[in-house]
DNA sequence: ATTCTGACGTGGG
DNA sequence: CCCCACGCCAGAA
């Protein structure tokens, strides 16, 4: 079944494939996904993410463009710096242009490369 | 098995 | 845009 992988790892695959100086939500990813319902658990994988440097976790923010997830790095503004460090302007921890920077994975990708 | 939580989203006001 | 309430579902205790 195309189904091998576990949640998170379909997670981590979209979010890899997030282009330098882009953004995404997660229900973007999560409708990508399938699981437009449980946008939250792509924040849980993501949690996860922790044991995968692979994945830009900073580069995923809510549909606000609001840097909810800032808490959770290593530093207070750790979040926001690698933003920025990519072109993106951030303004009391909200993405400047959200909808400029935004990368919608169901529209850039092609389909589900499962 | 049950309960709670959570890096969210949507709808109504 | 903000605020409030509910739903959603997968994982952790």
């Amino acid at each position: 079944m195309e189904n091998s992988a576990n949640f998170f790892d379909k997670v981590y695959a979209v979010a890899k494939q997030i282009p330098y100086g882009r953004v995404t939500s997660y229900g973007a990813i999560a409708k990508y996904l399938g699981t437009a319902r449980s946008a939250r658990m792509v924040g849980w994988a993501m949690n996860a993410s922790h044991n995968n440097p692979t994945v830009p976790a900073h580069r995923v923010v809510n549909r606000k463009g609001l840097l909810t997830g800032k808490h959770h790095f290593d530093g207070t503004n750790l979040m926001q710096q690698l933003l920025e460090s990519e072109g993106i302007t951030i303004k009391e921890n909200q993405i400047q242009k959200f909808s400029a920077v935004f990368w919608d994975p169901n529209t850039e990708l092609p389909a589900h490369s499962k």
